[in-house]
DNA sequence: ACAAAAGTGTTTTTAATACACCCATGA
DNA sequence: TCATGGGTGTATTAAAAACACTTTTGT
Protein backbone atom coordinates (compact mmCIF):
# COMPACT_ATOMS: atom_id res chain seq x y z
CA UNK A 1 0.00 0.00 0.00
CA UNK A 2 2.77 2.43 0.75
CA UNK A 3 4.85 2.12 -2.02
CA UNK A 4 8.00 4.61 -2.05
CA UNK A 5 8.03 7.06 -4.33
CA UNK A 6 4.61 7.52 -4.82
CA UNK A 7 3.57 10.88 -2.68
CA UNK A 8 -0.21 9.62 -1.42
CA UNK A 9 -3.15 11.73 -1.20
CA UNK A 10 -3.85 11.39 3.04
CA UNK A 11 -7.77 12.75 2.55
CA UNK A 12 -8.97 11.11 -0.29
CA UNK A 13 -9.10 6.95 -1.03
CA UNK A 14 -10.49 4.40 -3.27
CA UNK A 15 -12.76 1.68 -2.24
CA UNK A 16 -13.81 -1.20 -5.06
CA UNK A 17 -16.33 -3.50 -4.12
CA UNK A 18 -14.92 -6.33 -6.74
CA UNK A 19 -18.10 -8.54 -7.62
CA UNK A 20 -17.12 -12.29 -9.00
CA UNK A 21 -19.63 -15.43 -10.03
CA UNK A 22 -18.62 -18.63 -9.25
CA UNK A 23 -20.08 -22.07 -8.50
CA UNK A 24 -23.43 -20.46 -8.50
CA UNK A 25 -22.74 -17.75 -5.45
CA UNK A 26 -22.03 -13.97 -5.72
CA UNK A 27 -18.83 -13.41 -4.21
CA UNK A 28 -16.79 -10.13 -3.26
CA UNK A 29 -12.87 -9.61 -3.18
CA UNK A 30 -11.52 -9.08 0.15
CA UNK A 31 -8.11 -8.18 1.40
CA UNK A 32 -6.62 -9.66 4.30
CA UNK A 33 -5.73 -7.33 7.14
CA UNK A 34 -3.39 -8.61 9.40
CA UNK A 35 -1.03 -6.60 11.41
CA UNK A 36 -0.02 -5.62 14.98
CA UNK A 37 -0.98 -2.55 15.65
CA UNK A 38 1.59 -0.61 18.57
CA UNK A 39 0.16 -2.14 21.76
CA UNK A 40 1.17 -5.66 20.52
CA UNK A 41 -2.55 -6.33 20.15
CA UNK A 42 -2.95 -8.36 16.87
CA UNK A 43 -5.06 -7.33 13.85
CA UNK A 44 -6.81 -9.74 12.01
CA UNK A 45 -10.07 -9.07 9.66
CA UNK A 46 -10.71 -8.14 6.04
CA UNK A 47 -11.02 -4.89 4.26
CA UNK A 48 -12.37 -3.92 0.93
CA UNK A 49 -9.61 -3.74 -1.53
CA UNK A 50 -8.82 0.48 -1.84
CA UNK A 51 -5.83 2.80 -1.47
CA UNK A 52 -5.31 6.59 -1.17
CA UNK A 53 -5.09 8.18 -4.53
CA UNK A 54 -1.43 9.42 -5.31
CA UNK A 55 -1.16 13.47 -5.58
CA UNK A 56 -2.11 14.19 -9.44
CA UNK A 57 -4.17 10.40 -10.16
CA UNK A 58 -7.16 10.77 -11.39
CA UNK A 59 -9.69 8.94 -9.24
CA UNK A 60 -10.91 6.83 -11.82
CA UNK A 61 -7.18 5.73 -12.48
CA UNK A 62 -6.88 4.90 -8.82
CA UNK A 63 -9.65 2.72 -9.06
CA UNK A 64 -8.27 0.87 -12.04
CA UNK A 65 -4.57 0.36 -10.28
CA UNK A 66 -6.25 -1.34 -7.69
CA UNK A 67 -7.91 -3.51 -9.37
CA UNK A 68 -5.07 -4.26 -11.82
CA UNK A 69 -2.57 -4.83 -8.55
CA UNK A 70 -5.09 -7.17 -7.06
CA UNK A 71 -6.44 -9.22 -9.83
CA UNK A 72 -3.75 -8.55 -12.94
CA UNK A 73 -7.10 -7.62 -15.31
CA UNK A 74 -7.56 -4.22 -17.18
CA UNK A 75 -10.35 -2.77 -19.18
CA UNK A 76 -12.73 -4.35 -16.44
CA UNK A 77 -16.39 -3.13 -15.70
CA UNK A 78 -15.93 -0.35 -13.27
CA UNK A 79 -18.28 2.70 -11.87
CA UNK A 80 -17.92 4.85 -9.59
CA UNK A 81 -21.33 4.75 -7.29
CA UNK A 82 -21.21 6.49 -3.87
CA UNK A 83 -19.18 8.78 -1.86
CA UNK A 84 -18.33 7.97 2.08
CA UNK A 85 -17.46 10.48 4.09
CA UNK A 86 -18.77 10.32 7.34
CA UNK A 87 -15.71 12.33 9.68
CA UNK A 88 -16.42 9.29 12.31
CA UNK A 89 -16.10 6.85 9.41
CA UNK A 90 -12.36 6.01 10.39
CA UNK A 91 -13.05 5.90 14.75
CA UNK A 92 -11.96 2.51 15.80
CA UNK A 93 -8.13 2.33 17.22
CA UNK A 94 -7.45 -0.30 15.25
CA UNK A 95 -8.56 1.08 12.19
CA UNK A 96 -6.25 4.27 13.03
CA UNK A 97 -3.17 2.48 14.04
CA UNK A 98 -3.14 0.51 10.50
CA UNK A 99 -3.49 3.61 8.63
CA UNK A 100 -0.59 4.90 10.47
CA UNK A 101 1.59 2.30 9.91
CA UNK A 102 0.71 1.31 6.40
CA UNK A 103 0.95 5.09 5.28
CA UNK A 104 3.38 6.12 7.52
CA UNK A 105 1.14 9.42 7.85
CA UNK A 106 -0.85 10.52 10.59
CA UNK A 107 -4.29 9.96 9.15
CA UNK A 108 -7.11 11.96 9.95
CA UNK A 109 -10.17 11.66 7.84
CA UNK A 110 -10.15 10.45 4.82
CA UNK A 111 -13.42 10.96 2.15
CA UNK A 112 -13.45 7.76 0.23
CA UNK A 113 -14.57 7.75 -3.42
CA UNK A 114 -16.62 4.02 -3.86
CA UNK A 115 -16.59 2.04 -7.05
CA UNK A 116 -18.17 -0.80 -8.10
CA UNK A 117 -16.63 -3.62 -10.42
CA UNK A 118 -18.20 -6.78 -12.30
CA UNK A 119 -15.28 -9.39 -13.34
CA UNK A 120 -15.13 -12.59 -14.71
CA UNK A 121 -13.58 -15.00 -12.57
CA UNK A 122 -10.97 -17.78 -13.63
CA UNK A 123 -8.39 -19.27 -12.25
CA UNK A 124 -5.58 -16.71 -13.21
CA UNK A 125 -6.70 -13.92 -11.52
CA UNK A 126 -8.24 -15.80 -8.43
CA UNK A 127 -4.66 -17.24 -8.29
CA UNK A 128 -3.41 -13.75 -8.35
CA UNK A 129 -5.56 -12.39 -6.25
CA UNK A 130 -4.61 -14.79 -3.46
CA UNK A 131 -1.34 -14.10 -4.01
CA UNK A 132 -1.96 -10.70 -2.82
CA UNK A 133 -3.74 -12.15 0.40
CA UNK A 134 -6.89 -11.65 -1.31
CA UNK A 135 -10.16 -14.43 -1.09
CA UNK A 136 -13.34 -14.23 -2.71
CA UNK A 137 -16.05 -14.09 -0.08
CA UNK A 138 -19.66 -15.25 -0.59
CA UNK A 139 -21.68 -12.02 -0.53
CA UNK A 140 -23.81 -13.69 2.03
CA UNK A 141 -20.96 -14.51 4.28
CA UNK A 142 -18.94 -11.59 4.59
CA UNK A 143 -17.39 -10.94 8.25
CA UNK A 144 -16.81 -7.74 10.24
CA UNK A 145 -15.43 -5.25 8.19
CA UNK A 146 -12.48 -2.42 8.15
CA UNK A 147 -13.74 1.18 8.49
CA UNK A 148 -17.09 1.06 7.17
CA UNK A 149 -16.72 -1.18 4.18
CA UNK A 150 -19.74 -3.75 5.25
CA UNK A 151 -21.72 0.13 4.62
CA UNK A 152 -19.97 -0.04 0.93
CA UNK A 153 -20.98 -3.17 0.27
CA UNK A 154 -24.42 -3.20 1.34
CA UNK A 155 -24.55 0.02 -0.71
CA UNK A 156 -22.73 -1.18 -3.59
CA UNK A 157 -24.83 -4.24 -3.58
CA UNK A 158 -27.93 -2.07 -4.15
CA UNK A 159 -26.63 -0.47 -7.27
CA UNK A 160 -25.63 -3.54 -8.50
CA UNK A 161 -29.25 -4.60 -8.02
CA UNK A 162 -30.74 -1.70 -9.53
CA UNK A 163 -28.38 -1.68 -12.75
CA UNK A 164 -29.32 -5.54 -13.76
CA UNK A 165 -32.82 -4.50 -13.69
CA UNK A 166 -31.66 -1.70 -16.19
CA UNK A 167 -28.99 -2.47 -18.11
CA UNK A 168 -27.28 -5.66 -19.62
CA UNK A 169 -24.14 -5.78 -17.58
CA UNK A 170 -24.63 -9.58 -16.52
CA UNK A 171 -21.91 -10.87 -18.93
CA UNK A 172 -19.03 -8.89 -17.16
CA UNK A 173 -20.06 -11.47 -14.05
CA UNK A 174 -19.68 -14.53 -17.00
CA UNK A 175 -16.49 -15.84 -19.26
CA UNK A 176 -16.69 -15.21 -23.06
CA UNK A 177 -19.14 -17.72 -23.92
CA UNK A 178 -21.70 -19.16 -21.12
CA UNK A 179 -24.74 -20.63 -21.20
CA UNK A 180 -28.38 -19.67 -20.66
CA UNK A 181 -28.98 -21.26 -17.33
CA UNK A 182 -25.46 -19.72 -15.60
CA UNK A 183 -26.99 -16.16 -17.05
CA UNK A 184 -30.17 -17.05 -15.40
CA UNK A 185 -28.81 -17.88 -11.90
CA UNK A 186 -26.43 -15.17 -11.76
CA UNK A 187 -30.04 -12.82 -11.91
CA UNK A 188 -31.60 -15.28 -9.57
CA UNK A 189 -28.59 -14.81 -7.00
CA UNK A 190 -27.96 -10.85 -7.47
CA UNK A 191 -31.71 -10.20 -7.68
CA UNK A 192 -32.69 -12.65 -4.64
CA UNK A 193 -35.56 -14.16 -5.98
CA UNK A 194 -36.37 -17.29 -8.18
CA UNK A 195 -37.14 -16.49 -12.08
CA UNK A 196 -39.44 -18.08 -14.76
CA UNK A 197 -36.83 -20.12 -17.04
CA UNK A 198 -39.37 -19.85 -19.98
CA UNK A 199 -40.03 -16.43 -19.72
CA UNK A 200 -36.27 -15.24 -18.70
CA UNK A 201 -35.34 -17.30 -21.98
CA UNK A 202 -38.09 -15.52 -23.85
CA UNK A 203 -36.85 -12.33 -23.06
CA UNK A 204 -33.55 -13.08 -23.03
CA UNK A 205 -33.53 -14.41 -26.34
CA UNK A 206 -35.57 -11.78 -27.83
CA UNK A 207 -32.75 -9.18 -27.45
CA UNK A 208 -30.57 -9.32 -30.64
CA UNK A 209 -27.27 -8.90 -28.81
CA UNK A 210 -27.17 -12.63 -27.55
CA UNK A 211 -25.10 -14.72 -29.86
CA UNK A 212 -25.81 -18.26 -30.00
CA UNK A 213 -22.24 -20.37 -30.78
CA UNK A 214 -22.59 -23.38 -32.79
CA UNK A 215 -20.93 -25.49 -30.09
CA UNK A 216 -22.81 -26.99 -27.02
CA UNK A 217 -21.48 -28.22 -23.86
CA UNK A 218 -20.34 -31.83 -23.29
CA UNK A 219 -19.56 -34.31 -20.80
CA UNK A 220 -23.05 -33.61 -19.17
CA UNK A 221 -25.13 -35.90 -18.35
CA UNK A 222 -27.92 -34.52 -19.82
CA UNK A 223 -28.75 -32.60 -22.51
CA UNK A 224 -26.37 -30.34 -23.72
CA UNK A 225 -27.04 -26.32 -23.66
CA UNK A 226 -25.92 -24.23 -26.09
CA UNK A 227 -22.96 -21.86 -25.74
CA UNK A 228 -23.92 -17.87 -26.10
CA UNK A 229 -22.20 -14.92 -26.05
CA UNK A 230 -22.75 -11.21 -25.82
CA UNK A 231 -22.40 -8.91 -28.82
CA UNK A 232 -21.33 -5.30 -27.09
CA UNK A 233 -21.80 -4.19 -30.44
CA UNK A 234 -25.28 -5.29 -31.59
CA UNK A 235 -26.37 -3.96 -27.94
CA UNK A 236 -25.19 -0.46 -28.17
CA UNK A 237 -26.62 -0.26 -31.34
CA UNK A 238 -29.88 -1.31 -30.23
CA UNK A 239 -29.82 0.77 -26.80
CA UNK A 240 -32.53 3.22 -26.40
CA UNK A 241 -33.82 4.97 -23.66
CA UNK A 242 -36.95 3.96 -22.28
CA UNK A 243 -39.48 7.23 -21.95
CA UNK A 244 -42.13 5.01 -19.94
CA UNK A 245 -41.85 5.93 -15.81
CA UNK A 246 -42.41 3.89 -13.44
CA UNK A 247 -43.72 3.59 -9.52
CA UNK B 1 -17.36 31.39 1.62
CA UNK B 2 -14.52 32.07 3.60
CA UNK B 3 -15.97 32.12 7.25
CA UNK B 4 -13.26 33.07 9.78
CA UNK B 5 -13.17 30.64 12.78
CA UNK B 6 -14.20 28.28 10.69
CA UNK B 7 -11.29 26.14 9.65
CA UNK B 8 -12.09 24.35 5.75
CA UNK B 9 -10.88 21.37 4.38
CA UNK B 10 -9.24 22.78 1.29
CA UNK B 11 -9.24 19.57 -0.35
CA UNK B 12 -13.01 18.48 -0.44
CA UNK B 13 -15.65 19.77 -1.75
CA UNK B 14 -19.46 19.78 -2.18
CA UNK B 15 -21.76 21.27 -4.86
CA UNK B 16 -25.14 21.59 -5.49
CA UNK B 17 -27.44 21.12 -8.38
CA UNK B 18 -30.52 23.22 -6.96
CA UNK B 19 -33.34 22.51 -9.44
CA UNK B 20 -36.71 24.08 -9.24
CA UNK B 21 -39.34 24.38 -11.56
CA UNK B 22 -41.42 27.70 -12.34
CA UNK B 23 -43.29 29.07 -14.95
CA UNK B 24 -43.41 26.02 -16.66
CA UNK B 25 -39.16 25.72 -16.87
CA UNK B 26 -36.68 23.67 -15.50
CA UNK B 27 -34.37 25.80 -13.60
CA UNK B 28 -30.96 25.65 -11.48
CA UNK B 29 -29.84 28.03 -8.83
CA UNK B 30 -25.95 29.63 -9.62
CA UNK B 31 -24.42 31.98 -7.68
CA UNK B 32 -22.53 35.06 -9.86
CA UNK B 33 -19.23 35.22 -9.27
CA UNK B 34 -17.56 38.40 -9.46
CA UNK B 35 -14.32 39.28 -9.02
CA UNK B 36 -11.29 41.26 -9.71
CA UNK B 37 -7.84 39.04 -10.06
CA UNK B 38 -4.26 39.63 -8.95
CA UNK B 39 -3.54 40.67 -12.45
CA UNK B 40 -6.57 43.15 -12.41
CA UNK B 41 -8.63 41.07 -14.63
CA UNK B 42 -12.56 41.22 -14.00
CA UNK B 43 -14.00 37.73 -13.68
CA UNK B 44 -17.68 37.63 -14.04
CA UNK B 45 -19.22 34.22 -14.77
CA UNK B 46 -21.39 31.91 -12.90
CA UNK B 47 -20.73 28.77 -10.47
CA UNK B 48 -22.66 26.18 -8.61
CA UNK B 49 -23.62 26.59 -5.33
CA UNK B 50 -20.80 24.89 -3.35
CA UNK B 51 -17.85 25.48 -0.30
CA UNK B 52 -15.17 23.44 0.74
CA UNK B 53 -16.36 21.04 3.63
CA UNK B 54 -15.09 22.29 7.42
CA UNK B 55 -12.76 20.14 9.53
CA UNK B 56 -15.02 17.50 11.25
CA UNK B 57 -17.91 18.59 9.01
CA UNK B 58 -20.13 15.62 7.51
CA UNK B 59 -20.34 16.05 3.68
CA UNK B 60 -24.28 15.73 3.75
CA UNK B 61 -24.32 18.50 6.68
CA UNK B 62 -21.89 20.57 4.52
CA UNK B 63 -24.30 20.01 1.22
CA UNK B 64 -27.74 21.00 3.61
CA UNK B 65 -25.72 23.94 4.27
CA UNK B 66 -24.80 25.49 1.82
CA UNK B 67 -28.33 24.80 0.21
CA UNK B 68 -29.71 26.73 3.91
CA UNK B 69 -27.27 29.59 3.48
CA UNK B 70 -28.74 30.28 0.17
CA UNK B 71 -31.97 29.51 0.27
CA UNK B 72 -33.12 29.67 3.80
CA UNK B 73 -34.84 26.42 3.41
CA UNK B 74 -34.11 23.11 5.74
CA UNK B 75 -34.60 19.27 5.02
CA UNK B 76 -34.78 19.88 1.57
CA UNK B 77 -34.68 16.79 -1.06
CA UNK B 78 -30.53 16.03 -1.34
CA UNK B 79 -29.07 13.25 -3.05
CA UNK B 80 -25.59 12.54 -3.57
CA UNK B 81 -25.01 12.14 -7.40
CA UNK B 82 -21.38 11.67 -8.43
CA UNK B 83 -18.03 13.10 -7.15
CA UNK B 84 -15.86 14.85 -9.50
CA UNK B 85 -11.66 14.28 -9.04
CA UNK B 86 -9.85 15.34 -12.77
CA UNK B 87 -6.88 16.34 -11.50
CA UNK B 88 -7.39 18.77 -14.05
CA UNK B 89 -10.45 20.33 -13.16
CA UNK B 90 -8.89 23.18 -11.02
CA UNK B 91 -6.95 24.68 -14.37
CA UNK B 92 -8.34 28.16 -15.40
CA UNK B 93 -5.70 30.95 -13.86
CA UNK B 94 -8.88 32.29 -12.85
CA UNK B 95 -10.55 29.91 -10.88
CA UNK B 96 -7.25 29.25 -9.29
CA UNK B 97 -6.88 33.04 -8.40
CA UNK B 98 -10.43 32.93 -7.07
CA UNK B 99 -9.56 30.51 -5.00
CA UNK B 100 -6.94 31.27 -3.43
CA UNK B 101 -8.29 34.76 -3.23
CA UNK B 102 -11.53 33.59 -1.22
CA UNK B 103 -10.64 30.59 0.79
CA UNK B 104 -7.03 32.30 1.91
CA UNK B 105 -5.39 28.95 1.17
CA UNK B 106 -3.04 27.54 -1.41
CA UNK B 107 -5.60 25.48 -3.44
CA UNK B 108 -3.68 22.34 -4.90
CA UNK B 109 -6.45 19.80 -6.23
CA UNK B 110 -10.14 19.83 -5.14
CA UNK B 111 -12.27 16.34 -5.09
CA UNK B 112 -15.95 17.25 -5.49
CA UNK B 113 -18.52 15.75 -3.59
CA UNK B 114 -21.80 16.20 -5.92
CA UNK B 115 -25.54 16.42 -4.76
CA UNK B 116 -29.10 17.67 -6.46
CA UNK B 117 -31.28 19.23 -4.76
CA UNK B 118 -34.91 19.49 -6.16
CA UNK B 119 -36.72 22.74 -4.31
CA UNK B 120 -39.89 24.28 -4.41
CA UNK B 121 -39.40 28.62 -5.82
CA UNK B 122 -41.15 30.20 -3.77
CA UNK B 123 -41.01 34.18 -3.39
CA UNK B 124 -39.88 33.98 0.04
CA UNK B 125 -37.27 31.39 -1.17
CA UNK B 126 -36.09 33.25 -4.46
CA UNK B 127 -35.66 36.63 -2.61
CA UNK B 128 -33.00 34.80 -0.17
CA UNK B 129 -31.40 33.84 -3.08
CA UNK B 130 -31.27 37.10 -4.90
CA UNK B 131 -29.77 38.44 -1.61
CA UNK B 132 -27.07 36.05 -1.86
CA UNK B 133 -25.97 36.76 -5.09
CA UNK B 134 -27.85 33.75 -6.55
CA UNK B 135 -30.51 33.46 -9.68
CA UNK B 136 -32.68 30.70 -11.09
CA UNK B 137 -31.36 30.23 -14.57
CA UNK B 138 -33.28 28.49 -17.25
CA UNK B 139 -31.73 25.53 -17.89
CA UNK B 140 -31.74 25.78 -21.34
CA UNK B 141 -29.74 28.79 -20.64
CA UNK B 142 -27.01 27.97 -18.71
CA UNK B 143 -23.57 30.17 -19.08
CA UNK B 144 -20.33 29.20 -19.47
CA UNK B 145 -19.27 28.33 -16.21
CA UNK B 146 -16.33 27.93 -13.68
CA UNK B 147 -14.50 24.82 -13.42
CA UNK B 148 -15.91 21.67 -14.26
CA UNK B 149 -19.49 23.24 -13.21
CA UNK B 150 -21.02 22.35 -16.49
CA UNK B 151 -20.15 19.01 -16.76
CA UNK B 152 -21.85 18.44 -13.00
CA UNK B 153 -25.12 20.33 -14.02
CA UNK B 154 -25.41 17.80 -16.91
CA UNK B 155 -24.80 15.05 -15.00
CA UNK B 156 -26.76 15.53 -12.21
CA UNK B 157 -29.97 16.64 -14.81
CA UNK B 158 -29.20 13.11 -16.26
CA UNK B 159 -29.80 11.83 -12.62
CA UNK B 160 -33.11 13.62 -12.38
CA UNK B 161 -34.55 12.37 -15.51
CA UNK B 162 -33.39 8.81 -14.54
CA UNK B 163 -34.95 9.11 -11.07
CA UNK B 164 -38.15 11.00 -12.03
CA UNK B 165 -38.66 7.84 -14.63
CA UNK B 166 -38.23 5.44 -11.41
CA UNK B 167 -39.59 7.62 -8.37
CA UNK B 168 -42.18 9.57 -7.67
CA UNK B 169 -39.82 12.94 -6.74
CA UNK B 170 -41.67 15.53 -8.74
CA UNK B 171 -43.66 16.85 -6.36
CA UNK B 172 -40.46 17.83 -4.28
CA UNK B 173 -40.84 20.58 -7.17
CA UNK B 174 -43.97 21.84 -6.92
CA UNK B 175 -46.43 23.52 -4.14
CA UNK B 176 -47.64 21.91 -1.45
CA UNK B 177 -50.78 21.87 -3.54
CA UNK B 178 -50.77 21.67 -7.14
CA UNK B 179 -52.73 20.73 -9.99
CA UNK B 180 -52.53 17.92 -12.34
CA UNK B 181 -51.52 19.96 -15.40
CA UNK B 182 -48.65 21.30 -13.59
CA UNK B 183 -46.86 17.86 -12.70
CA UNK B 184 -47.63 16.82 -16.62
CA UNK B 185 -45.47 20.21 -17.85
CA UNK B 186 -42.72 19.47 -15.17
CA UNK B 187 -42.64 15.89 -16.34
CA UNK B 188 -42.08 17.14 -20.00
CA UNK B 189 -39.91 19.56 -19.52
CA UNK B 190 -37.33 17.72 -17.49
CA UNK B 191 -37.58 14.62 -19.62
CA UNK B 192 -37.99 16.75 -22.66
CA UNK B 193 -40.75 14.84 -24.51
CA UNK B 194 -44.68 15.74 -24.45
CA UNK B 195 -47.08 13.13 -22.89
CA UNK B 196 -50.34 12.36 -23.42
CA UNK B 197 -52.37 13.94 -20.44
CA UNK B 198 -54.81 11.50 -20.59
CA UNK B 199 -52.80 8.93 -20.33
CA UNK B 200 -50.11 11.16 -17.68
CA UNK B 201 -53.79 11.63 -15.84
CA UNK B 202 -54.11 7.88 -15.90
CA UNK B 203 -51.49 6.77 -14.40
CA UNK B 204 -50.80 9.26 -12.02
CA UNK B 205 -54.04 9.07 -10.42
CA UNK B 206 -53.88 5.44 -10.44
CA UNK B 207 -51.36 5.53 -7.34
CA UNK B 208 -53.02 6.09 -4.02
CA UNK B 209 -50.61 8.70 -2.93
CA UNK B 210 -52.35 11.50 -4.87
CA UNK B 211 -54.41 12.69 -3.10
CA UNK B 212 -57.24 14.97 -4.41
CA UNK B 213 -58.19 17.98 -2.30
CA UNK B 214 -61.67 19.60 -2.06
CA UNK B 215 -59.94 23.33 -3.37
CA UNK B 216 -60.36 23.87 -7.20
CA UNK B 217 -58.55 27.13 -8.95
CA UNK B 218 -60.36 30.39 -8.86
CA UNK B 219 -59.79 33.29 -10.92
CA UNK B 220 -58.63 31.47 -14.15
CA UNK B 221 -61.19 31.63 -17.41
CA UNK B 222 -61.10 28.42 -18.00
CA UNK B 223 -62.84 25.08 -16.42
CA UNK B 224 -61.07 25.49 -12.89
CA UNK B 225 -58.71 22.69 -11.88
CA UNK B 226 -59.06 20.45 -8.61
CA UNK B 227 -55.91 21.01 -6.78
CA UNK B 228 -54.12 17.51 -5.20
CA UNK B 229 -51.26 16.89 -2.78
CA UNK B 230 -48.80 13.91 -2.67
CA UNK B 231 -48.73 11.82 0.09
CA UNK B 232 -45.32 10.99 1.24
CA UNK B 233 -46.91 8.30 3.89
CA UNK B 234 -49.23 6.61 1.42
CA UNK B 235 -46.33 6.16 -0.86
CA UNK B 236 -44.03 4.99 1.55
CA UNK B 237 -46.05 2.40 2.47
CA UNK B 238 -47.37 1.20 -1.33
CA UNK B 239 -43.92 1.09 -2.83
CA UNK B 240 -42.37 -2.26 -3.65
CA UNK B 241 -39.23 -2.92 -5.78
CA UNK B 242 -40.17 -3.91 -9.31
CA UNK B 243 -39.14 -6.93 -9.65
CA UNK B 244 -39.37 -7.02 -13.66
CA UNK B 245 -36.23 -5.79 -15.79
CA UNK B 246 -36.08 -3.73 -18.80
CA UNK B 247 -33.25 -3.84 -21.65
C1' DA C 1 -34.03 -47.35 -18.17
C1' DC C 2 -33.14 -43.72 -15.48
C1' DA C 3 -31.64 -39.22 -13.76
C1' DA C 4 -30.72 -34.59 -14.87
C1' DA C 5 -30.94 -30.35 -16.92
C1' DA C 6 -32.18 -28.19 -21.70
C1' DG C 7 -35.49 -26.44 -24.34
C1' DT C 8 -40.12 -25.20 -25.89
C1' DG C 9 -45.83 -22.62 -26.46
C1' DT C 10 -50.02 -20.96 -25.02
C1' DT C 11 -53.10 -18.46 -22.24
C1' DT C 12 -54.09 -14.77 -19.06
C1' DT C 13 -53.29 -10.53 -17.10
C1' DT C 14 -51.48 -6.14 -16.93
C1' DA C 15 -49.50 -2.00 -18.68
C1' DA C 16 -48.63 1.26 -22.57
C1' DT C 17 -50.23 3.71 -26.43
C1' DA C 18 -53.16 6.15 -29.56
C1' DC C 19 -56.81 8.98 -30.17
C1' DA C 20 -61.22 13.29 -29.87
C1' DC C 21 -64.72 15.47 -27.64
C1' DC C 22 -67.52 17.89 -23.90
C1' DC C 23 -67.22 20.89 -19.65
C1' DA C 24 -66.81 24.96 -16.57
C1' DT C 25 -65.25 29.39 -16.16
C1' DG C 26 -64.00 34.53 -16.98
C1' DA C 27 -63.88 37.94 -20.16
C1' DT D 1 -70.67 33.56 -27.08
C1' DC D 2 -66.15 32.70 -27.29
C1' DA D 3 -61.57 31.38 -25.90
C1' DT D 4 -59.12 28.65 -22.70
C1' DG D 5 -57.51 24.81 -20.53
C1' DG D 6 -59.75 20.81 -17.54
C1' DG D 7 -61.36 16.48 -17.67
C1' DT D 8 -62.91 12.00 -19.51
C1' DG D 9 -63.27 6.53 -22.20
C1' DT D 10 -62.29 3.01 -25.35
C1' DA D 11 -59.86 0.11 -28.43
C1' DT D 12 -55.31 -1.65 -29.76
C1' DT D 13 -50.89 -3.33 -28.93
C1' DA D 14 -47.12 -4.93 -26.24
C1' DA D 15 -45.13 -6.90 -22.33
C1' DA D 16 -45.23 -9.75 -18.08
C1' DA D 17 -46.67 -13.71 -15.69
C1' DA D 18 -48.34 -18.25 -14.98
C1' DC D 19 -47.95 -22.77 -16.10
C1' DA D 20 -45.96 -28.59 -17.73
C1' DC D 21 -44.12 -31.53 -20.79
C1' DT D 22 -40.63 -33.48 -24.27
C1' DT D 23 -35.68 -33.84 -25.57
C1' DT D 24 -30.89 -35.20 -25.26
C1' DT D 25 -27.25 -36.89 -23.00
C1' DG D 26 -24.17 -39.92 -19.63
C1' DT D 27 -24.32 -43.47 -16.52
Amino acid sequence: MNVPGREINPHISVDCVIFGFSTNQLKVLLIKRAHTGPSGKRIKDHKLPGDFITINEDLDLAASRTLEELTGLKDIYLQQFAFFGRPGRISNRVDIDWLNATTGHEIQRVVTAAYYSLINITETNSDFAIKNNAAWIDIQQVPDLAFDHDTIIANGLKHLQKTLRNEPIGFELLPEKFIIRELQSLYEVILGCALDNRNFRKKILKSKYMVQLEEKQSGVAHKPAYYYRFDRNIYEKHKKESLGFNF
